[in-house]
DNA sequence: GTCTATAGTCTGATAGAC
DNA sequence: GTCTATCAGACTATAGAC
């Protein structure tokens, strides 16, 4: 949101070792059960180092969720007006499925923020996440209602596509236990396409 | 899972107002983040005397769980053999969306314990969670080969649903804050009524 | 059965030497 | 910039009076 200020090589080498111990240990353990001293081992920093490089804990907490929403929603900004309506929505589920594949650990640190009931990203949702939803969800009521895609509701829809996508990342324990299975995400790609395939055909 | 011990009616009465409040607690702030101070305080009832009744604050949180499972898999169980198909899968939609919408902080907390590993509800997941599934991705896969529904992928259909309808629970601020609407499901059902009809419809 | 008081531990953050 | 040492507060859990 905000730039960084001017650092030097090593300063900046360290904020993003700091920030890679903080997604890792934030996303396992939530906000409350993570530890200075936890993040400062994984970072093979001492606790003192990492409140010289952050004010406090919180600090690398919103830094991580800054840092992570650039990410997150790139694929739903990539949404293309101009592009074939089903072809643009099938791709955008396979990005996000290939966040969630990729990323898994950002996945769990923004559910743990949500569920917590956002405490500090809840200016964001309701500002920068509610227009672009809005916006992206205007462009597909009207593919909707030119007839390219069947009847949709848009802001629906695209829940239904985050919903479906970050659960292979935050229920991952869960998928695999019931799976017995190494890697859930070939399938879940498939069935996911099937899925979407079967919602957007359009009518007629 | 094991028979509670007998107890008298103020004991029983007291341990039911607990859990009470530590439903509300954990599931707003997690494990790590609920503290006995304001589940003794929710609870009305002074610290020490909570763990009169319960030996930990794990286990009140453990007791917690093994009462979730039972409410939480009772709709997947209802799921007849005997029924007609794609309106039994619809049916158990319905059911578990209105878990979500009953009983968001059991889905929460649930939510929580699963983001974190599991490491209290694992071995539920690899038995009893993984046996229902399967039982009932077998029944999901005949009326798929009878042709009575549209080909699909049981196991997936239903981490599907689990995503589609808990999303609602777990990520309630998010969609709030997006919608900026009172109540969302309402349109909720709509929706996942019309996905799962498109894509249980039978071929041909 | 319920309380007050407190033991013992952990945690976020600071002080100050180098 | 990085360290050791340490503080103040919060936390789970226990002891013991009533």
């Amino acid at each position: 949101m905000t730039d960084a200020p001017p650092q030097t090589r090593i300063q900046a080498r360290n904020r993003a070792i700091i920030l890679e111990a903080g997604l890792e240990v934030f996303a396992a353990r939530g906000f409350r059960g993570a530890t200075l001293d936890r993040i400062a081992q994984s970072a093979g920093l001492s606790k003192p180092n990492l409140l010289y490089y952050f004010p406090s804990k919180e600090a690398i907490h919103v830094a991580l969720l800054e840092q992570l929403l650039d990410l997150w929603l790139a694929p739903l900004r990539a949404l293309d007006p101009e592009g074939e309506p089903r072809q643009e929505i099938l791709r955008y589920v396979r990005r996000k499925l290939e966040m969630s594949r990729a990323h898994p650990r950002e996945s769990r640190l923004f559910a743990n923020e949500i569920l917590q009931g956002a405490p500090r990203a809840r200016p964001v949702l309701d500002r920068e996440l509610k227009q672009l939803v809005d916006e992206k969800a205007a462009l597909i009521a009207r593919w909707s209602e030119a007839g390219r895609i069947g009847p949709v509701d848009p802001h629906h829809l695209i829940f239904s596509i985050w919903a479906l996508t970050q659960h292979y990342a935050d229920f991952d324990v869960q998928v695999r236990a019931v799976l017995g299975e190494a890697d859930p995400f070939a399938r879940a790609e498939a069935w996911l396409t099937r899925m979407f395939e079967a919602v957007l055909a359009p009518p007629g």
